[in-house]
DNA sequence: GAGAATAGCTCACTCAGTGAGATAAATTGG
DNA sequence: CCAATTTATCTCACTGAGTGAGCTATTCTC
């Protein structure tokens, strides 16, 4: 190796640019529900909660106090508790799970979804604005699923 | 309006499952971040302050306490508590400010940037290693500029 | 069916983050 | 140029989110 390769590469520094980009976005996600938590009362951790059990919604999977847990990288004690706030602010149903009588499926209530929408919905509908060409999309969809692969 | 027309646009409907990878990817993230807390036994707020402190110095700002609670969204008194860890910990200087004697110049010290490279570069070069065709490169780096629009 | 594993919970405790308020330096108005 | 005000940061006392230890109920395994 006659010279330091990596750090002078041009096409690395451009790499480089578009993970800091994505590294910015991420922290802008993240103070954006931090502000959406400081309106609504909720804690930080509650609304991370909230937006994994809606993602399971989503997603079609059961979402269980472990399954939370597992999500928010914290102890199922201060799950509980999550669960306990977001309960009690009436965010989030605990119903019995039919296949496994120890646990609880939690269902997230409709004032809660309407809450998240009156928040997010805008920042969301300005995101969905960013307009591309179906063939830019596709390129772009490959960059982040390559991203995703790579972090997880 | 004869139909619901945007939930059933298909446009739209890719806009938003862009959307999707992009929260996937801040979630990775920001669980990768409390991962590296959890190694080094920092806190997870710690770990935001060094990575803002890294980008600081990155961007040639000057960070100062005030900047740094800033950042975080947090109060001052907090920030001076996560500054006095940082300190401890070796990881960060609080030096004189020049212009300003009653703030401090926050400097992140040489260990602190080889641990979070030590944790952080894996990653980083996969991230990178992510390979793309100029053109491709610049297609998703305008989508990324629009979206951290979008958010801020 | 006995023993092990799993899901979730309560209790007691720690310490991160907040509010109130102090200090010291910089800025502004007369 | 000095008093009043604002700004940057810090200390103190307190609250409560998250943890470790350990319990109960249910499910799995042999």
């Amino acid at each position: 190796m006659r010279e330091r390769v990596m750090p002078s590469d041009p096409e690395r520094a451009a790499a480089l640019e578009l993970v800091h980009r994505l590294r910015e976005i991420a922290l802008r996600l993240e103070l954006a529900a931090g502000e959406f938590a400081r309106t609504t009362g909720l804690h930080g951790t509650d609304v991370r909660a909230l937006i994994r059990l809606l993602d399971a919604e989503r997603a079609g999977v059961e979402a269980t106090p472990g399954w939370l847990a597992g999500q928010l990288g914290m102890t199922s004690q201060a799950t509980t508790a999550v669960i306990h706030r977001l309960e009690a602010a009436g965010h989030v149903e605990r119903l019995r799970s039919r296949s496994d009588r120890r646990s609880a499926r939690l269902q997230v209530s409709d004032s809660a979804v309407d809450l998240g929408w009156q928040f997010f919905g805008p920042l969301l509908e300005r995101l969905i604005a960013v307009q591309l060409e179906p063939s830019e999309r596709a390129v772009v969809g490959r960059y982040l699923d390559a991203v995703n692969e790579a972090i997880g």
